[in-house]
DNA sequence: GGAAGCACTCTAGCACGGAGAGTGCTAATG
DNA sequence: CATTAGCACTCTCCGTGCTAGAGTGCTTCC
């Protein structure tokens, strides 16, 4: 694959491709890209830089007599020398902004997230809450609710809430008095500071009999405290979309099947949206994380409240997507999140 | 379409047609039907049935020189005449058991009951867990999240979680008093009359100048104590496999997008199972509820703890079911959600 | 360097025809 | 008299052959 200086015209073609391609879903020939291109280049000449760019590994053929498809390769390219400057349409901003009117939660607002993005971008919408590590503790609570059962709550400062039972025998009282513990000496920690603080305060004073460490210990050890994702916060949206743009029904099978495994999205979005990035990231390719999703393109952006990170939002959706307005939306919802949730707290 | 008096030898073939094509999938002919018939039959006897069959609104030809296929009619006729005496097969009993191995809460179990139900049957698995009036209250709690924000949260004594973020300006003191006015006063009671009791109370002592109440009145008032299903507990599971089903692309994806509008589905679930029935229910023809699952089944159940309706559970699939094994299937975990969540409390 | 012309390639779509499966009817049969 | 064998008929499915169309690469000309 010889490099290639890509100059002026290389990348008007290239990107007029990309457009075309991705609006009519067929193979571009140099006859249509000729007509098209308002510099009049004839078909002859749009097939010599077709042929380069080819060996440049930016376009594919289907097969000898048809036109050509971009490769990922060209939609990288085509991303990265998009302005970024379009303007949410007022249609979609209308609907985004029906859609939140009210909402005042993480929770909630994420399930709307995964419905707007796939409404708008007619693909898969994503989004995740996390009860992440770094989340500040609001309060515990635990409740008794049976023999050999406790409830445990985990509030957050966000006002995520955190709900499971454990399998411990302990009295009301003794939860009553953990949960006080807890709440008084770590409220507005992060997790994760609670935890290691926990642990280390109970290893310390494992010698003396402590009734109300050994609480703390069982409820710590059946991970009361564990702040993880639990599985109901990831918001999947838009499966029917994937029907209109895959033709093959083993791989679309595989594809929701995909979808439904809730772990392996949590993966993904943590894969490729980190914490430090500030803008929407684009992903194009998602065979590494995702085999059944080859093809495929992560249009996404972490949620963030204050500079703390509290999920992720994105759109899946195959690699002819409408990359400009899907950034748009995807970036505009993002920051949308924060001021939302900041002006709540 | 005549009625037919069904005599043994009517019975008999019509169940073979339904069985045939339930495992073919494929028309079937007096043909093969003759060769799989244990009397022997010849095909221009069973031709005869078959048309009477016809007549009588049973079996439907695709064209004139096409096997039959039954009919709604037929599938009913079908499952009437089921025994129900079917016993779990030892793969089936061995993935309920793995997949309900440590849940003890009604959230979690229905969770699990749409993957494991979409597993078994490979078809989707639908679960509703719900917070409905009839459930006993464990305990309210509020807590101040910021300004104008009030995180409530409601516990059942089957240990189901309803949290919820209202807009209120309460200070924490008040909300606390709020809390222990209803835990202490109302715990044990059902939702439908704690909230019937409160009501009575407010009005009653509106005239006076009731800090307390003014606090519970505003609770109540943004449905702090509302029992309603919030929509995160419908479980779907199981899309994917009607891709291999439904060969229509369009209908396909009408059935993807109804089954993301959970609403939709609670409402089906609380159509047609509900809570006097005792066993598993199947509808044949689903069109009336919702006009995109024409030719579809529901195979489902209610899901009770003790006598009392938790939610319920079901399987969603093509006519073309195994009608048999699923019900078998639904019917034994809703008798062991009954256990589970009894042993519980 | 760009454009025009031309031979070549590959696919999509359609008509055609035979094989196969299934039916309904009628006449023969135990 | 119910059952069956036989037969003519119908309809789909599938492979074949053909054509139109789109697109390419290469060579030649400006």
């Amino acid at each position: 694959m010889p490099a290639l200086p890509i100059g002026e015209r290389e990348r008007e073609i290239l990107t007029a491709i990309v457009e075309t391609f991705i609006s009519s879903g067929e193979p571009v020939g140099s006859r249509t890209l000729s007509r098209s291109n308002r510099e009049g280049l004839s078909p002859a000449s749009i097939r010599n830089v077709m042929a380069d760019l080819s060996d440049a590994g930016y376009l594919e053929q289907p097969h000898t007599s048809a036109g050509r498809v971009p490769t990922p390769e060209a939609y990288r390219y085509y991303v990265e020398q998009l302005t970024g400057k379009a303007r949410l349409s007022h249609e979609n901003e209308s609907i985004i902004q029906d859609s939140f009117q009210g909402v005042s939660d993480a929770q909630e607002f994420m399930e709307r997230t995964s419905h707007v993005l796939s409404l708008i971008s007619h693909n898969v919408g994503v989004a995740v809450a996390t009860t992440g590590p770094r989340n500040a503790l609001e309060h515990v609570y635990f409740s008794r609710l049976g023999d050999q059962k406790v409830l445990a709550v985990l509030v957050t400062k966000s006002g995520l809430v955190r709900d499971r039972v454990l399998r411990l025998d302990i009295s009301q009282a003794d939860l009553d008095l953990a949960a006080r513990y807890i709440n008084e000496n770590f409220r507005g920690w992060t997790m994760e500071t609670v935890r290691a603080e926990l642990a280390r305060r109970i290893e310390q004073e494992r010698s003396e009999y402590d009734r109300l460490m050994k609480s703390i210990e069982q409820l710590y050890n059946q991970g009361a405290l564990a702040a993880e994702q639990p599985a109901q916060a990831v918001y999947v949206e838009g499966a029917a979309s994937l029907v209109a743009n895959e033709q093959d029904r083993q791989r679309l099978q595989e594809l929701l099947k995909t979808l439904e495994e809730k772990q392996k999205i949590i993966e993904l979005l943590g894969a490729y949206l980190d914490a430090k990035q500030e803008a929407v990231r684009v992903v194009i390719g998602l065979d590494e994380a995702l085999p059944s999703m080859r093809n495929f393109v992560l249009i996404g952006a972490p949620a963030r409240v204050g500079g703390e990170v509290m999920g992720s939002l994105a759109v899946i959706g195959p690699t002819r997507i409408d990359y400009q307005h899907t950034m748009t939306a995807v970036s505009y919802i993002a920051r949308l999140f924060d001021k939302i949730l900041n002006e709540a707290e």
